[in-house]
DNA sequence: GTCTATAATTCGATAGAC
DNA sequence: GTCTATCGAATTATAGAC
């Protein structure tokens, strides 16, 4: 019993550093809550991370690589079709995994931390920013280059920042789930799949308006 | 000369923090940073604003009130008019003030600080988030009215998250302004309407869709 | 109203024993 | 790997002279 106890400090202090971040952000969060939390030694976090800032970079991977690589995954399934995908069909590729987490995760505070996270670094300046971009790039083009297909008369600019939109509102939208008046109004798969549809009838449209 | 410079230390303050919020958040801005940059003493914080939390009231409210009065004015002009108004007339009277202050400020990066507040507001936790929705409840709630006279099929609950996203849009799109895949590429007052125009080309059927 | 001086905490990071 | 102890610097806020 009791496997080896690095690893399990080494989790517990990324688990409640995911948690604190997201809420309070990163400058907001000392890391002397996030040990007093998870009830580990201060120098605990500067041995497995080295520094605050590297701690963070360790977060922002964690909880983004699982929805970048799903959906990537979406994305080849979408394009390994024989038809065409169309914009509606892209846009649900793209949306899917992000909300997928969220019940997985299910459906409490815990869920949205990857988006709360996002959305701290996307307003957040250089170094901090440049650490959620990092991890979202592939993805980014990836879709960029499928939309491009789809919708060829407009230019790479015009998609892009239509794009960064969606991302705001996918972003927007998990972060307020749960809320008197959001989109996602509880965790269930049937309501997960009602928020990807109007969504998609939302964001499509927007994608392909001049 | 030199009129009171009670009041230059109170306004010089205020500008300072308005730019330190917008680019560093509240947690991540110091009031020594602010009084440094201001060239005043740190006691004129208190003297004037009585706390850091007060002081950041101050801009937040600084910077929002004139955006709102322009925008309830601006609805109250499209609604005086004869005929009915349409979806993409109401989003341009609540776009429109918004970028248009951003050329009023000569589009550097001082024009964005409203929105680079306002999208730092609403990712942080309630103290502070609160602040901002409580500027602009009264701007949402009377925009919503006006979206649900012209959209009597969609449920409040609807137009609530769908006008959510657009003020995530809009706070991206000034958020970003200037930078290389941005849609806003420049401050003239050409590159605004056409900003403005392909604002309301996106969102009006967003916002029609179901 | 503006200043100096300082109280009272808190911060990230590190040295060194075990 | 984990701990105690601590350094050095930074933080908000206030007391009190001018």
């Amino acid at each position: 019993m009791k496997a080896a106890s690095a690893i399990d400090t080494k989790e517990q202090i990324l688990n409640v550093a995911e948690e604190l971040f997201a809420e309070q952000g990163f400058a907001g969060t000392s890391l002397r809550q996030v040990i007093k939390q998870a009830g580990v030694n201060l120098s605990a976090v500067h041995y497995h991370f080295g520094s605050k800032e590297e701690l963070f970079r360790a977060v922002v991977a964690k909880t983004a690589q699982p929805i970048v690589k799903k959906s990537l995954e979406q994305l080849a399934i979408v394009e390994a079709r024989e038809e065409t995908p169309n914009v509606e069909t892209i846009l649900e590729a793209f949306l899917t995994p992000s909300l997928q987490v969220f019940i997985e995760n299910g459906g409490g505070d815990r869920s949205t931390n990857c988006a709360r996270l996002m959305g701290r670094c996307r307003t957040e300046p250089d170094p901090i920013q440049k650490i959620a971009d990092d991890e979202f790039e592939e993805l980014c083009v990836a879709y960029l280059d499928a939309l491009q297909r789809v919708l060829p008369e407009q230019s790479r600019n015009e998609l892009d920042w239509k794009l960064d939109l969606v991302v705001a509102g996918l972003i927007r939208v998990l972060s307020e789930a749960g809320k008197s008046n959001a989109l996602i109004q509880d965790n269930s798969p049937e309501a997960i799949q009602v928020a990807i549809k109007r969504l998609v009838n939302y964001f499509a449209p927007a994608m392909r308006s001049h």
